[in-house]
DNA sequence: AAGTACATTTGATTTAGGTCAACTCACTGT
DNA sequence: ACAGTGAGTTGACCTAAATCAAATGTACTT
């Protein structure tokens, strides 16, 4: 019923490596599909991030609330993504972070033990954490490095040319907190821009 | 000659398996000691990394230079840590960062290839990297909300109580540097905490 | 022991970006 | 059609941290 197709196409995209039949039956067995409305959470602060999830349908955001009460996005997921607190999930810890659905959210969602499961006994699935893992650690070096470098407008800057596709799904506001920034500041940064 | 036994150590205690004769033959064929001097680089900008290396004994820092010549630390390395930028290791493209030695620096360094053969060879060595893996995206994770969500003065009570040992090998320059902070600043907030 | 090069501290000033508040547009649901 | 809510804009003001500058401390070198 639900959309599995888009599951193997992206395991077998990021791998390099096709699926068995006996695979996907694997994995149909163990994903269970799962929705959730806008605003509903993914995850709550405090909770043990039981679920990862792989979104199939809808966007997200992780953000944790600091003790003035502002809200940091620390991560803004699409389609094709993973979606999990994975100090949480590995470890078993309560979660610093809340993860939200920001428009109707469709996801494919697995345990840890499962997880772990498909790791030893699905070839394609494992090379693909490990080139998952690697992506990250890039991606997330990256991100480190332009927050301590770069102003709020070359940051922008970036986001725009980098991922273009972001300004279309996420508000500006969303936008606003996951570059570190006050939405007026954003906005004052665009208005700019347009010079 | 060169210690080898922090390797094997090392790649045993944090991947839970033990290595065969065969194994530790193996990693000394193909792990070259290198010895730097205070200042040297292990990496330079522009340049492929070639090299990962295991810091037996000394200091690292891996900074990026931005277009006004400030210089921003990513990450401060010592004994018992990889030293490499990943992205230009995996991908092979030219780094963006440099990795200076702080102290003479002795390290065991090997090329991608030959990782990609431990990784197949040596289960120990495997499983080893997935667990730094883990470790790394959690602590990155970790970074990224500091940097976003706190005062300059939580940071750094942050990695007072969780990194202690960093105040001693690093100077106040490179740990002000790390916390994306100018040396003044720091300073000031030092003279504060003593109150 | 003297000299040069760094590190750190302290003070005065500047600035990028945050905060607070008011206003304008959408959209949504009734 | 209309209130209501959230998103974005704009202006006035504030603040954390950077910058500039000078003084002091420390630690290699020869």
């Amino acid at each position: 019923m639900s959309n599995f197709e888009a599951l193997f196409d992206y395991i077998q995209e990021i791998s390099g490596k096709l699926l068995s039949e006996d695979d996907k039956h694997l994995l149909m067995a163990h994903f269970k599909p799962r929705k959730l409305r806008k605003r509903q959470y993914f995850l709550q602060e405090g909770d043990v991030c039981k679920y990862i999830g792989f979104i199939v349908k809808g966007s997200a955001r992780t953000f944790t609330v600091d003790e003035k009460g502002h809200e940091h996005i620390l991560k803004l997921s699409l389609e094709n993504w993973w979606l999990a607190d994975f100090e949480s999930f590995y470890l078993l810890t309560p979660s610093r972070f809340n993860i939200e659905a920001l428009e109707e959210l469709e996801v494919l969602q697995s345990t840890n033990a499962q997880i772990e499961e498909f790791l030893k006994d699905i070839p394609a699935f494992s090379a693909m954490a490990n080139v998952i893992s690697q992506n990250n650690t890039i991606a997330t070096q990256k991100r480190m490095q332009a927050a301590m470098s770069y102003t709020a407008e070359k940051r922008y800057e970036d986001l725009v040319s980098n991922y273009p596709h972001f300004l279309k799904r996420f508000s500006q506001n969303m936008i606003a907190s996951y570059l570190g920034l006050s939405p007026e500041t954003l906005s004052r940064i665009r208005k700019n821009s347009f010079k």
